[in-house]
DNA sequence: ATGTAC
């Protein structure tokens, strides 16, 4: 062993971080995900990960954690950096499910600038384009994104919700998407030059990551104004638009949250499943929580094992309407199974481990009328898109 | 979650 190495270690160790975890006794918890965590307290530099009620195991890293150290280490963000969720109240005369999912655009296919030139839901971008990137534009992507069409059930805070312009029976769109390819290209890049490694310059590193968290933004604002359109409705501005996958700089450290919302004095929702309310709620985080709340109702399983439990419990037709009446727009049966509801956690329980430990206030819930996953199979856009024609309406 | 390779 080299001297180098004696000396470090003679040095007294540093502790690992201190991990907190906001669920309760009750709350199902994966072990792999906390022993994730443990690995994260170990990082050189760590001071305190913060783990929510909806966690559970991620690549490297754990989903669902905010992570707080003296270095910046991209993968804690992952590779969709900007990802997030965010709500657009939208007005519309009458709503029927089959009609509704039957004039869904195809959010498979990216906007073109040159093509869909005339298109009306570019205003939303107000002409920018973070990083110049533009591929993927306008699209949805896969896993656990979705656009949706929801109506506010129950206001649980009737002040708060009329505050934010809400009140039962409203329609929403809700947007769960990230910053595609682009955040993919950028820790792919740090990746191959230094592992999971910290970046040696965090400057570099935060001005491509914050360029992602905008481009995430402004797609969802452009999936938004897409579906509107499409639906007759005029597009808005959203009441809500948290990024989950992100890390500032607060307190003089570097704050990642993964799978974990911004949780000090904003609005969150918290997405539950595609055949279960999502709830909207007035975050309150402290610093022992990392200032951060859940962002979803947080796997229960693994895709392959959703997969393989999911096509002995359900049937596509379930999927595609669910116990609430909803219908699912989802024309891969994999990620139909996938994303089955009893692969998620029960987002009550998520809420209740949130309100039980002071990080949130419920607001009010959404309930699914029409959830756009990926074009349906056999829809004009994907006969279109297979044909290799161009995308929208009939021949 | 992703683009890409298998």
């Amino acid at each position: 062993m080299s001297p180098h190495h004696l000396r470090q270690d003679s040095l007294p160790k540093s502790s690992p971080a201190t991990v907190s975890v906001f669920a309760s006794a009750n709350s199902w918890i994966e072990s792999d995900a906390l022993v994730q965590c443990q690995r994260v307290a170990a990082l050189d530099g760590m001071v305190h990960v913060a783990a929510m009620p909806d966690l559970h195991p991620g690549k490297g890293a754990p989903i669902g954690a905010a992570m707080a150290s003296t270095v910046l280490y991209p993968f804690l963000v992952g590779s969709d950096i900007g990802c997030g969720i965010a709500v657009f109240p939208v007005k519309l005369r009458r709503v029927v499910p089959e009609r509704i999912a039957a004039r869904f655009p195809d959010l498979d296919r990216a906007l073109d600038p040159e093509q869909d030139a005339d298109d009306p839901a570019w205003a939303a971008l107000d002409g920018e384009v973070p990083a110049g990137h533009v591929e993927g534009l306008g699209t949805v992507g896969r896993g656990n994104h979705f656009v949706e069409l929801s109506r506010v059930g129950t206001v649980l805070d009737s002040g708060h919700a009329s505050r934010l312009g809400l009140e039962a029976g409203d329609l929403v769109l809700v947007v769960h998407s990230g910053s595609r390819g682009l955040g993919e290209r950028i820790l792919r890049a740090h990746t191959e030059a230094h592992g999971a490694g910290p970046a040696p310059d965090s400057a570099a590193y935060l001005a491509q990551h914050d360029a992602a968290v905008r481009w995430g933004s402004l797609n969802r604002r452009l999936l938004a104004a897409r579906v509107a359109h499409a639906l007759g409705a005029e597009p808005g501005a959203p009441i809500v638009d948290q990024c989950h996958n992100l890390v500032e700089v607060r307190d003089g450290v570097y704050l990642h949250r993964k799978g974990a919302a911004p949780g000090d004095g904003r609005d969150v929702l918290v997405a539950g499943t595609r055949g279960t309310p999502s709830y909207l709620v007035a975050a309150h985080a402290g610093p022992d929580a990392n200032h951060s709340v859940a962002h979803g109702a947080g796997r229960k399983m693994s895709r392959a094992d959703a997969l393989r439990r999911g096509r002995a419990k359900h049937t596509v037709e379930e999927l595609r309407r669910t116990p609430l009446g909803s219908l699912v727009v989802c024309g891969d049966r994999q990620l139909l199974f996938e994303e089955a509801p009893s692969a998620y956690k029960r987002i009550e329980q998520v809420i209740g481990d949130l309100v039980h430990h002071g990080l949130a206030t419920p607001v009010a819930t959404t309930v699914p009328l029409v959830t756009y996953k990926t074009a349906d199979a056999g829809s004009a856009s994907r006969d279109a898109r297979r044909d290799g024609r161009r995308g929208r309406g009939r021949p």
